[in-house]
RNA sequence: GGUCCCGUAGCUCAGCUGGAUAGAGCAACUGCCUUCUAAGCAGUAGGUCUUUGGUUCGAAUCCAAACGGGAUCACCA
């Protein structure tokens, strides 16, 4: 319908305004609320090309579209603000349209193939907040644009080399208790989930190496320097001797260089320098050690990632990637697009773009982050000919990264660079400040599952609408509806915007939340299948302003999730979603539905609820959740 | 210090391609379960849209500056 308006405006601009006018000068909008009308069309923008005053152009235009669409039954002005109305007939025509339509929302188009990266997390770690939000945003995103007829592939790049993950394993070798079989801790043999695992042994490691540097920098201090490297004392030497006679504010400068240093030399940190190595050389032991640590890892983050029900169709390893990478970095200075220092590092030079020099490949030849991102960027290029373009969800602290990331894949004359695109999200704070891995105010991820599924099964049982299920199905209930909870809050902010999770809050389950847009759901299931709903009934016409609201609701859906693809924003399929439940809701209860004696009219009320409910049912799936049929 | 992001009700957030009297939820207060699931609905109260200047018919929205908060600037990832 806007269409047609514009359409028919843009025809006959010559008529109206005496001369021709773009059409982006056409502005339509929603008819606010305290205004009579179902669109309104902006007529500023328009008067001036008219040199008309705005509101006799406003009347003239009405009474021109009211003579042109037959579907327009009568306007009004107020000030500059021209109000259409529709008729009744043609939104009932609507909502037979919604209902007819199965994957109503849905482009028809078939769109270009995109991979969407999202979760990547380090193989060290277990998944914490941070990583929910992660993990939400990009499976939803990926749901948008399949929804806007895209092809869309999920990926992952698995960060599963270098020097963390020989921490821990180093930790593990050292620190390990041995039981009555003389097996070191396994997850089969301690219960415990791989990545939970590994992680204790991540902070074993970091606790050691804190002890280590304290000791070596406190006989530093008392002149010992047993078993330290020549060359390290004599650099702690020139530290030192730089200190006397500085201020105060330099001396702790200094003084943090020489912690630094201590840090650096600490035995256990040395140790895993070498492990790393060895992994480089794939020593056949080390490297059987990473590929069964890894492998717990995996296991324990694909339970989570199970209970997310995210799934991924190609992971992508580090381990692999960083190959390709290095590849890439020779063919670019072969090109003359990086070049090389007398150490042998290789660089680029970004200060043409407004950035700064940035290292590739260090001076011994060994990948650094940006390396591997290249190889993998151009690998995948390569594995999927079709690719169109690449979504990175990673956080906004790594802006500057990808901003890096694209100049170079640019400069290397990669064609697609221009279709990668940085969904750079904010970070997840908590009530007490941020999240601290050090500090331990990490807020884990399986941990927090399970505390809501606890939560919704408490409040649950007190309301007790769940008679006749079984404990099976209380159970998937409960899950749905604390993983809605938690998707639903992640989601509903802006993805750029750096959010607070407040854990009181994120346990509600009214207002605002996924379990009051599940429940509305719910609702009508049950309402639908009270009334014995059948297909293809008559249904009376359209009448009150109450159901012209709700089909007005349900006719944006398209453009809603269009928008959302094209910002890549599950944040408005939330909101949407939420004020059609509100809506529904307010019809709900005002208006008996089941007792409405007009067959035709409880048809039609009956109609509208089924279609509120696909909406709702299709919405809430581009956001990964689901909706209970009962709750 | 350079670059980038943010500042809207007590709290958490919408609104930002300039448009009508700035909206929700939570918290507070008032009503509504003999009627389809009260995880609900209706209502009251709550705002110098950080500040100052500019652009214009019109600014929370665009521009500039200041103040406040955050990120980033490694031969880390």
């Amino acid at each position: 319908m806007i269409l047609k308006i514009k359409q028919i405006i843009a025809q006959n601009a010559n008529q109206l305004f005496g001369n021709n006018i773009d059409e982006k000068n056409i502005v339509l909008q929603q008819t606010k609320k305290e205004f009579q009308g179902d669109l309104t069309l902006l007529v500023f923008p328009l008067a001036k090309f008219a040199k008309k005053n705005p509101i006799e152009l406003a009347q003239e235009l009405g009474t021109f579209l009211l003579n042109s669409i037959i579907e327009i039954t009568h306007f009004n002005v107020v000030q500059g603000f021209l109000n259409l109305s529709f008729s009744k007939q043609y939104w009932y025509n609507e909502l037979i349209k919604i209902d007819s339509t199965p994957s109503f929302g849905f482009s028809t188009e078939k769109k270009s193939l995109i991979m969407v990266e999202f979760a990547s997390p380090n193989t060290n770690k277990p998944l914490h907040l941070g990583h929910l939000r992660n993990i939400f945003l990009g499976n939803s995103v990926a749901e948008i644009l399949k929804a806007n007829g895209h092809e869309v592939l999920k990926t992952q790049i698995i960060n599963d080399r270098g020097i963390h993950i020989c921490k821990s394993m180093l930790a593990w070798i050292k620190f390990s208790p041995i039981n009555s079989n003389g097996e070191k801790e396994t997850p089969s043999n301690t219960g415990m989930k791989g990545d939970k695992l590994v992680g204790k042994y991540y902070v074993e490691f970091d606790k050691q190496w804190n002890i280590q540097t304290n000791d070596i920098y406190n006989k530093w201090l008392n002149n010992n320097f047993d078993e330290t490297h020549p060359s390290v004392i004599s650099e702690y030497e020139k530290l030192f001797s730089s200190k006397i006679g500085k201020e105060e504010k330099i001396q702790i400068e200094i003084e943090k260089k020489i912690k630094e240093l201590a840090k650096n030399n600490a035995p256990i940190l040395v140790e895993a320098k070498e492990m790393l190595i060895k992994w480089e050389a794939r020593d056949p032991e080390v490297y059987l050690l990473w590929s069964t640590m890894n492998g717990w890892v995996y296991k324990g983050f694909e339970e989570t990632y199970k209970k997310l029900q995210v799934q991924f169709d190609k992971n992508y390893y580090e381990s692999d990637t960083y190959l390709i990478g290095k590849e890439a970095i020779d063919y670019g200075l072969k090109k003359g697009v990086f070049y090389q220092k007398e150490d042998s590092s290789i660089w680029v030079n970004l200060e043409n773009e407004g950035l700064d020099e940035k290292l590739l490949l260090r001076s011994d030849g060994t990948a650094v982050y940006m390396t591997q991102d290249i190889g993998t960027a151009y690998q995948r290029f390569l594995d999927f000919p079709k690719l169109a373009g690449m979504v990175y969800t990673v956080g906004n602290e790594q802006d500057y990264h990808f901003k890096v990331l694209f100049h170079i894949l640019k400069k290397l004359g990669f064609e697609w660079a221009k279709d990668c695109v940085h969904l750079s999200y904010g970070m997840v704070d908590l009530p007490s400040g941020k999240m601290k891995s050090r500090e331990g105010t990490v807020v884990d991820a399986d941990d927090l599952i399970e505390d809501l599924f606890q939560n919704v099964k408490i409040l649950a049982e007190e309301r007790g609408h769940l008679e006749g299920m079984n404990d099976e199905q209380k159970n998937s209930l409960y899950h749905t509806v604390s993983t809605g909870a938690l998707a639903y809050y992640l989601l509903k902010v802006d993805p750029r915007k750096r959010m607070m999770f407040n854990p009181e809050e994120s346990v509600e389950l009214n207002g605002n939340t996924g379990p009051f847009i599940q429940y509305t759901f719910a609702r009508i299931q049950s309402l639908l299948k009270k009334a014995k709903y059948q297909e293809s009934q008559f249904i009376a016409i359209v009448d009150a302003e109450i159901e012209i609201d709700i089909i007005k609701k349900l006719q944006l859906f398209p453009s809603i999730v269009e928008e959302a693809a094209k910002s890549y924003s599950p944040s408005l399929i939330c909101q949407y979603v939420y004020e059609l439940a509100k809506d529904f809701n307010n019809l709900y209860q005002n208006v008996p539905i089941l007792i409405e004696e007009n067959v035709v009219k409880r048809n039609l009320l009956l109609t509208m609820s089924k279609n509120v409910g696909k909406v709702i049912q299709t919405g809430m799936k581009l956001l990964s959740i689901n909706v209970p049929e009962k709750m």
